[in-house]
DNA sequence: ATCATAATCTAAATTAAATTAGAATATCAA
DNA sequence: TTGATATTCTAATTTAATTTAGATTATGAT
């Protein structure tokens, strides 16, 4: 009841926020127990990536978080929202990540590379990096309908900016006029994001994973 | 306690099996509650393929089967043998479509068209036709590890297939020497699944979709 | 028709979490 | 140092499901 709440609720970067010492009126000036919720927020990515939906206690991601299941609350309204928002963190993320790589190609790049950059980003940072990414792509299958639902237009907002990349692709002519882009699309997606289920990092890099899907997808496996 | 059970683990096909009347010494007769123990497994396979792991309920598949909740206890020992006997039979449901699709195949049949055929069997089979199939995609990345584990071999009894499949294939010189067959197969596999996450049946035919699977991962996408 | 046992139903017990409440402690401004 | 408020801890409550138990009804053999 007498929480702070939706005044965390923003993101993930704690945003500096002193106020200055005598503005009143304001709302109450914010503390940091950000770095906790902070911390809840990793501890709970780490735990549900690691584990699924169906395994993680919210007491499991306190322990994690080193508090304890009820001061969760003090964050978050529910558990609802707890994963939610690791699941759009997750998203974004990796969104964000692509774009920027794609975007840090020289401008005479082909659209070949961008979409291999755009398949290694996605999956190296799914993969190897984040917490967030690797919990989105576990959870978003596992999660309860309405949870998938109110998430569904960030997921769309990522497939659409593959679309346009595809969509570029073949205005550029490096894509034959015969292909199914949506089709295309999703089963780049969903090669991608299987990989999670199988990789163990150790034996093959994550880059040679990227450009062996690359290489099939532009030039196919077949021999001659 | 005084329960049958363990007498009706076999499968789902019910065997014939009334017994010549005077075999004493033989545990007692079975009788055909067999119908309303497969009757319950069809009801979870529905269930769980519609609405997943996290959104069932027990009743819910007692309903959808036009029982009780506490009946089902009578047929499986717990909601987790009702969640395995599901997954399990969709595994060997597919595997058996798939494998008996290939070998309908004439005896010149080509690599690629055995391997198209195999992937438009796990899509279509998948999609379309059987909702253990359906239930167990779903649920395999769902389901608590535990389970998960007790069910990896079926899995990898199936992926064993298909890499012989390509392995034959790379042998009789269809796919070129550099590619990593694990990697080809996991993204072959993945694409597929995925599909179940996106497919609508109307707009595009399960045949097209897999079609163009098979020509993008024997020849690519690239134009000229 | 009767009896034994199979099959089903109903309601209660159990279980395992999430959630709430409120006490205890820390922090920080005056 | 003190008081106010923010934060954390602990334990109790709630909730929602699975599971058990036992009563009830159907079925098939004699």
């Amino acid at each position: 009841m007498g929480r702070v709440m939706a005044r965390h609720r923003t993101a993930a970067k704690a945003e500096a926020r002193r106020r200055a010492p005598g503005d009143a009126g304001e709302a109450p000036p914010l503390r940091k127990s950000e770095a906790t919720r902070l911390r809840i927020l990793d501890a709970a990515a780490r735990v549900f990536a690691r584990r699924g939906y169906a395994d993680t206690r919210l007491s499991d991601i306190a322990q994690e978080a080193g508090t304890f299941a009820g001061s969760i609350y003090y964050y978050f309204e529910s558990r609802e929202e707890l994963v939610e928002e690791v699941l759009r963190l997750g998203v974004t993320g990796v969104f964000e990540a692509v774009r920027d790589k794609v975007e840090a190609l020289p401008p005479g790049a082909s659209y070949r590379e961008k979409l291999t950059v755009a398949m290694e980003t996605h999956l190296s940072f799914t993969l190897a990096e984040n917490d967030f990414a690797t919990a989105n792509q576990r959870l978003f299958a596992q999660v309860p309908g309405e949870i998938r639902l109110r998430h569904i237009h960030v997921h769309r907002a990522y497939g659409n900016y593959w679309r346009r990349l595809l969509e570029g692709a073949r205005r550029a002519g490096e894509i034959r006029r015969d292909i199914d882009l949506s089709v295309l699309r999703l089963q780049i997606l969903g090669a991608i994001n299987w990989t999670m289920e199988w990789y163990k990092p150790g034996k093959r890099s994550i880059e040679q994973i990227a450009n062996q899907l690359a290489t099939t997808v532009f030039d196919g496996v077949a021999a001659a």
